[in-house]
DNA sequence: CAGGATCCGTCTTGATACTG
DNA sequence: CAGTATCAAGACGGATCCTG
């Protein structure tokens, strides 16, 4: 049936999207993927899967709703797996799949560049922010 | 003065600043860095600097507005830099700063990411979409 | 425990039009 | 060319209350 393999497939697509232009459909994926929720759920995932509670407890003041939202749009896209197991009470299991874990190293990335280079930004914002009078 | 070397400073950092707790600057600063236009400018001064319409064109269907925001954050963080030359007419050019340089990878990779990944996205989009009734 | 549902402020986004 | 000003629309995020 299939013509090509996944990796001429692969190599087509990327020639053929690109991200910058906005009726491209990956310029919203881009925009999904940019998001603070995002990257930290699944920077969360990256050891290992957890339940609901462990990433309340993680991602220190997420909303219930936010942390659902997010999850369940990760879940969509096929970014991590769901999985109930019906006891009582009912536990969820968050985990990455192999499609998540690939991107997890790139928003981990993202998230440490934040912390180890914030005091570099700091020290860029202030002074901006002297040599601005406005 | 300094009694740490930069090194120094920045492990110490990595120990300190936590971007999961809601508190932490850094928590901000991934907010911040968590925008497709934010990604976006940074992989298009990834292979060299640009003019202000260069960018516009670039980013297609970006407003004036919200290219300015970016870039102008993106300055005060000390991400890339911003050069006017005073000639008729005014000529702009945005560059990344080393700081900026040391992102640029990592979100440019995941910019590609999404376009590598897009076709597998989409997929699992429409199992997730069949599978759920509602 | 793991959410679903609702309401509601506010903040950002995006067109559009104008300027030095 | 490189923006700034203005304004309407809507997405976003959070607080709260409730359920299986």
């Amino acid at each position: 049936m299939a013509t090509m393999t996944a990796a001429q497939r692969r190599e087509q697509a990327r020639t053929h999207y690109d991200a910058f232009l906005r009726e491209c459909p990956t310029n919203q994926l881009l925009g999904r993927l940019s998001d603070k929720w995002v990257s930290l759920v699944v920077a969360a995932l990256a050891p290992g899967p957890l339940r609901f509670s462990d990433l309340s407890r993680k991602l220190a003041g997420v909303s219930p709703k936010m942390l659902t939202q997010t999850l369940r749009a990760l879940e969509r896209d096929g970014i991590l797996s769901r999985t109930v197991t019906p006891s009582v009470p009912v536990r969820v299991d968050y985990a990455l799949t192999p499609l998540g874990a690939s991107l997890a190293g790139l928003l981990t990335a993202v998230k440490d560049w934040a912390e180890t280079h914030f005091d570099e930004v700091r020290t860029a914002r202030e002074r901006y922010d002297a040599d601005t009078p406005a």
